[in-house]
DNA sequence: AGCGATTGTGGAAGGGCTTCCAGGGAAGCG
DNA sequence: CGCTTCCCTGGAAGCCCTTCCACAATCGCT
């Protein structure tokens, strides 16, 4: 492998002549640099990352820890991120906590050993410790779709989204509203119930609570996955006592919950409508009517934070909150039948 | 930041003793051992990563190349590739080529530079040039759903699959046989076609070339995603004379050509027959009858087979050929009605 | 011509680790 | 008791860069 000094011999120059041409230092002559170039172009030299990493005191490269991504809202994210991340010249590094529990294991574990020089934490709580010893290493960290009032973050109006979606069921006609949820210690689905619960109460309909389901957490996801929306679409079915219309708090729950319906030989929307959370993807095809979130905007929004974090501008915190666009296809739309 | 010499000092011993006790060195006696991990504890010290490396002569990061992820299909291949590379014990770097063309420039910079120990190229075609002037800097490489001779990879088998898709169509009484494809330049695109072909000439049907359709490149993903499929399908609904069946290079494309369906009040499968490829976690619940590739576990196995390379066990070349299973669901089955 | 400023350049120092080598001390052996 | 052997240990060297400092050469001015 040719390094440095490889180039510096074979072009007649020291070594820092030639690391001056590589970093468009202003500090040598034109005749020198593009001398020094065509050597490193005919020996293909690149520097060595890490090498280069510790003597400037940066890796390059963006952390972003993700909980074990089967949800496809994932995804989208990771295109925004991805996207914004290759546009400011570093690299993406990908940490996945395939329990939500390990996130902060990791995200402390990858600032201390200096893997990388900014992080992106999606999804997952931080505690005030971990996020305190963080901050104290100063490394930049933006909590994404996840919320502490002393760490920079990007959100959508979770509560204000279920809201509007409980309203808009409410305006169709349909009066027995039911909510499947994810793990309630997850914050967004807290938001997303409790703006689902405004909207019920404001209406003065009746509360019920057997119809307020929290999925289970077999898969380790926070129950925001197919497989724990189905079986708690079955769950319900079971009851003697059906709702009319369900908010689901994701997509993905409301494709396995749709799948229990079909199953069930249940009609959407005639005998029971359905609206979702995310607007990813596939849901225009399934006809599922959702609360779109701006999920690659948040992605891109949140590393170009990071980005004016490591050029050092703009101090203080940051906290942005995305606005959400209820989608109206087959599955909640058109009235009560 | 606290480095190994803080350490050292703090505990009343050399660096190399540090060093010893922290990478389970034979040559440390138990006791030492003890009194330094207890004053690396307590400092909360890690070893910087690049330091590490530099000194190590490795990153502990695994790259991935992927074209730009739109396609479902990489994300379930990224889960396989994710859980395997932590479970060696490194990172995984992700960088998309947002431009298949520019999937090469990558792959050399990342070798060159040394920012991973070990590369998977996925999807993309590798030019002889690249791969050899990769493969002389002792990088391994495999290379995932693509065939280069050269090179290790791991892909499914495509013909087979394709054929095996074909023939259940012309089983279920199906005649008027087409196809959707991505971009031919695609290798797994060839071959799907011939596989296809093969099966419709066995049977001497006609191939219709306006049957034939080749999606364009308008998002710069070789065709592979659903407004590629959409367009296609649109094109497909203009002729006069229309096929019965289609088979769909992707699941994706299969959904944006549904959509064109049902825009058009096409009925599937009774008016138009429809099989995909890939088996994405939606299909299940769109009904979508498929074949399915493998797609974790050829995440899985691809990281795996890098993993004994870097261990320097296994060497000579690597070829994994994965079986795939035709799922049947509603857009194809039953008979021709 | 003489002097300070300016411009380029070489290479030592330093970044934080691993590894190797030399050597001190205890243990084993005759 | 003396000498080898073995076990641990400290710290220098080296990994490959960037950056800084010292200095040579050139320039512009009086």
């Amino acid at each position: 492998m040719a390094t440095i000094y490889d180039v510096a011999k074979k072009a007649g120059v020291g070594i820092g002549t030639v690391s001056r041409a590589l970093n468009d230092s202003p500090n040598i002559s034109p005749e020198t640099k593009e001398k020094v170039l065509r050597v490193v172009r005919e020996m293909g030299y690149k520097p060595h990352a890490l090498a280069r990493g510790l003597a400037r005191k940066r890796t390059g490269a963006i952390g972003a820890v993700v909980p074990f991504f089967t949800n496809y809202f994932f995804i989208e994210l990771l295109k925004g991120i991805q996207n914004e991340v290759s546009r400011l010249g570093y690299d993406l590094v990908l940490f996945s906590a395939d329990d939500v529990s390990r996130g902060e294991e990791i995200l402390e574990r990858i600032v201390r050993e200096s893997r990388v020089d900014a992080v992106l934490y999606v999804s997952m709580p931080l505690s005030d410790k971990v996020l305190r010893r963080v901050q104290s290493l100063r490394v930049p960290v933006v909590l994404v779709d996840q919320f502490h009032p002393n760490a920079d973050s990007i959100y959508v109006e979770n509560h204000r989204a279920a809201y509007k979606a409980t309203r808009f069921m409410i305006e169709q006609g349909y009066r027995r509203l039911g909510m499947i949820n994810g793990q309630l210690r997850s914050r967004p689905a807290r938001e997303r119930q409790e703006g689902f619960l405004q909207a019920v109460r404001e209406a003065d309909l009746q509360v019920r609570l057997e119809w307020l389901v929290e999925c289970d957490n077999l898969d380790g996801q926070d129950g925001f996955n197919a497989p724990a929306g189905y079986r708690a679409m079955r769950m319900l079915l079971e009851l003697r006592e059906r709702p009319e219309a369900l908010f689901v708090a994701s997509d993905v729950q409301a494709y396995g919950a749709l799948r229990a319906l079909r199953e069930a030989g249940v009609r959407v929307p005639d005998d029971l409508a359905l609206i979702g959370f995310d607007d990813i993807q596939t849901s225009e095809l399934v006809g599922l009517t959702t609360v779109r979130q701006p999920m690659f905007e948040m992605g891109r929004l949140a590393v170009r934070r990071l980005g004016n974090r490591l050029k050092g501008s703009d101090d203080g915190l940051w906290h942005k909150a995305l606005e959400t666009e209820l989608v109206i296809r087959q599955t909640c739309a058109g009235g009560r039948s």
